[in-house]
DNA sequence: TCCGCAGTTTGCGCTGCCGCAAATCACGCC
DNA sequence: GGCGTGATTTGCGGCAGCGCAAACTGCGGA
């Protein structure tokens, strides 16, 4: 059980890496391959931007490991967390969506690799593989109904409940069992969380160590634990 | 100057009515004609659902005239308003994302014609009509823009910010030049508001009456309008 | 013309959450 | 092993905005 950051080596491209994601399952060997040929690897580590908001949508990107949390930058400087993007996914696809710029700021959660593409290739890539246009469209879908849910939330949840639910919403998509819970696994910050909820690091401090005291919650830094996931979902009806 | 809500007729089905649409304007008469063919014309009276969330997407629709608001209904029965759609786009087409039922509700804020197709003739329009699909993923792409704007008000604003912001999204969507400023061209409660701005009928009340004293806006029962965008901005930003 | 109701206004008290400030803690580095 | 920095905790005071309640008003229908 090291917690130490081992460097992440870079893979080799091999056509194993994509099969088994949506947008590339239909494909077969070679063109797995000619894609794979066209890509570029790339690690970067935690905390780096992947690209900014408003830069020139030139390439985009598939996380191949780590996370990525998709970010805004306010006026005054604040910073607001739309999305959180796990491995296998693609990202900086705004393209998709007719903008040929970046609508925000894709900064790395964890260190990660990612595989990206000229932007130039994208229309190829909706022509020529079956299955890939569509696969993306859903990805675009599932995000849009995340994105609405989040409105809602913020809409009209308290910010206790806010916090439970971002926190539950990590362990469901990010959760890794661990002796006495589940763990978010990667680094997270009470400035994270509190960005993710529009809130104050001090406020998600309170909660998170109102919530230790209870047991449902057990925190170092950095690190969360779940222990009692069932009594978060209680406070997010409370 | 007659308010008396007139009663909207349907309009025969001309091939102008899509001519200068985005999704269409790059169709000769010839499939315009076809299209319309295929349409069901309806009108819809103020405040009633044309679809709801959850439901099987059956169709996709334009709206020829009136205003559209896109709502979540919470399970504590509270309603948000994500959306707002004006006349001459395409809404309930989540199918295009990939999913086959209505992520949320559409209701007419006025009353309102839309046209619609079923469901089945999606991939015929994308696949026979240039232009057809991009133009409708750029619509999605700016549904998308405006939703991340929303989650980053509601993030980093403070109520009286919030409703401010949204009152000048109104004035600048859907705004009618008015003889002492810009009115809101369809009918909008304190309520409606509220749920645009996750707060509460009575504080939008109070916020109007003091920017009502303040000569900012003007309001009558289900009518705002803007007299001072100027300084509706200014608080935006304070 | 009158009535009823949906929409609006306003007062009052309370509290959830923020802002500020200061102390403490834990890690990585030298 | 000590130090510096970034992360976290905690106390305290203040107030924005909510909840509740009650009164008012303009519009449409009978």
């Amino acid at each position: 059980m090291d917690d130490r950051p081992t460097r992440k080596a870079l893979p080799r491209l091999d056509e194993s890496l994509l099969t088994h994601l949506p947008p590339f399952s239909r494909l077969d060997r070679r063109q797995i391959r000619t894609i794979l040929d066209q890509a570029t690897s790339r690690r970067y580590e935690e905390g780096v931007a992947v690209f900014h908001e408003g830069a020139p949508a030139e390439r985009f990107h598939l996380l191949l490991d780590g996370y990525i949390r998709v970010v805004r930058i306010t006026p005054t400087g604040e910073q607001v967390t739309a999305l959180h993007i796990p491995a296998g996914q693609l990202f900086g696809i705004a393209q998709a969506l007719g903008r040929n710029t970046y609508p925000a700021t894709a900064i790395t959660a964890a260190e990660s690799i990612a595989l990206s593409w000229p932007m130039r290739l994208w229309q190829a890539f909706v022509t020529e593989y079956d299955g890939f246009a569509t696969e993306t469209y859903r990805t675009v879908g599932n995000r849009v109904g995340e994105m609405n849910n989040r409105i809602v939330e913020m809409a009209t949840l308290r910010v206790e409940q806010r916090v439970a639910t971002a926190l539950l919403r990590l362990v469901n998509q990010t959760g890794r069992k661990v002796e006495d819970g589940i763990e978010i696994d990667f680094p997270i910050t009470r400035q994270d969380l509190s960005e993710m909820t529009g809130t104050t690091l001090h406020t998600v401090s309170r909660l998170l160590s109102a919530w230790e005291k209870d047991g449902l919650v057990r925190s170092r830094r950095k690190r969360v634990t779940v222990r009692d996931p069932h009594a978060l979902v209680e406070l997010t009806q409370a």
